[in-house]
DNA sequence: CTGTACGATTGACATTTATCAATCGATCCC
DNA sequence: GGGATCGATTGATAAATGTCAATCGTACAG
């Protein structure tokens, strides 16, 4: 791992307030794996072995159940994947694939448990960042459950933008197909909304977006802070 | 308070392990208020200010957005709720209101952190209750997601089943109105889909539901351990 | 350069879900 | 008892979403 990479990872509020030797415990107990697009990392219903750090590429988390599959979230560099269930020594609930070359951290469920039970400062940044994955998850309960497919859109466009710098450019870094899957729809339904947001302040050229007319897509989009803002 | 009502409280998973001075003290530092029906307890984006347990009544929590309104979840006696709110000491993302004549223990979100800092094995039950508490959530919007309402409807009845044990008879402790909402549905919604599966081994008589053939039933809910098994 | 593969798009249609309106049934209050 | 109220149900219709099939366009391999 480089060392920049290892800057990274230690900026993370996670790890953040840990004490260096819990840092580099972890880091040391750790395995740097690389993986091609398209690789299945974990599968859920397996014991949750090893907490995952995404060091570069991108990684879909998803879940399958009735027959289907659908996408729960992108997790891009730098950010942690499965970590309620490592603590709690359970099986997963969500898989995981490579969506590009990308390189994780695989740190053992084991030794997270030891360190947080070793580093009380750790151990509190756990208690915050499992309270801010919990309220995260509530605010998808409430944007699946209150809002229709095309608003779910428009509001991802106002969310992602924000997150690019607001510059009002959004470069989309993975299949449509995958967007869809994340937003709770088919493809089919994702053009359709695509095409019907373009009247409302959106173009659209394959991967890129951009965004015209702020006020025309937050008239149709209404974000509201109890379930857009970043946890 | 009761003896007896304190005493399930201490058995909740949160309190369980805490030293005795800690749960004394949380104790101690809550106020424990009675409620008619239909009061709203708290208010999404009002400053969390009290962890609540539901020590008597039913509460239910639910969410606005979109000009909408959804149920999230039912907390029964004895039960909490709020708790990642208070953690962050952020604000409220839910609402609740009483749907019974309810009774709860309203504990400062102060001294549920300064217990936290002060007690080990309480700080441990936080992070396993949080670690639970976000897999319920994921489960949630996997049931969201991937099921139709009838289907969400067909496994509802075969959970509350189990959780009430296994006798094929459940009995509806709130209004179908508030089910509905639950379910992700309209009651419109909810009448038609109990309408369908009257043919699929269940019964209906107002508030009171029988499974009448659960090899029936298990066929059109398909249940899956990782979203129905209760976390 | 060209054929192939694959994702995106579009059209037609089916299913699911929501909305609006009317009615039913039980409860409560006078 | 009788009227009023409120939730549940039913019917008719509309909107949202999914499914199936065909086509388009681009990227890649040969």
């Amino acid at each position: 791992m480089r060392p920049e990479d290892a800057d990274a990872i230690r900026d993370l509020p996670l790890f953040h307030d840990a004490r260096e030797e819990t840092f580099a415990g972890l880091v040391r107990a750790g395995f740097l794996q690389r993986f091609p697009p398209g690789v299945v990392l974990i599968n859920e219903s397996d014991p949750a072995d090893f907490l995952h750090v995404v060091v570069e590429g991108l990684v879909e988390m998803f879940v399958t159940g009735a027959g289907r599959e659908t996408t729960i979230s992108i997790v891009r560099p730098v950010g942690i994947f499965i970590l309620a269930a490592v603590l709690n020594d359970d099986v997963y609930l969500q898989s995981a694939r490579t969506l590009e070359k990308s390189q994780v951290l695989m740190i053992p469920g084991e030794a997270v448990r030891a360190a947080m039970a070793a580093d009380p400062a750790f151990m509190h940044a756990i208690i915050t960042e499992l309270a801010r994955g919990y309220r995260r998850k509530v605010k998808e309960v409430k944007n699946q459950k209150l809002r229709t497919g095309a608003e779910r859109l428009a509001n991802w466009l106002i969310q992602e933008d924000a997150a690019c710098g607001g510059e009002g450019w959004i470069e989309l870094g993975f299949e449509k197909r995958v967007l869809s899957s994340l937003l709770g729809m088919t493809p089919e339904n994702l053009s359709r909304a695509l095409a019907t947001i373009r009247t409302h302040g959106v173009t659209v050229e394959g991967a890129s977006m951009r965004i015209t007319d702020r006020q025309a897509l937050l008239r149709i989009a209404r974000p509201s802070p109890l379930i857009d803002l970043p946890e």
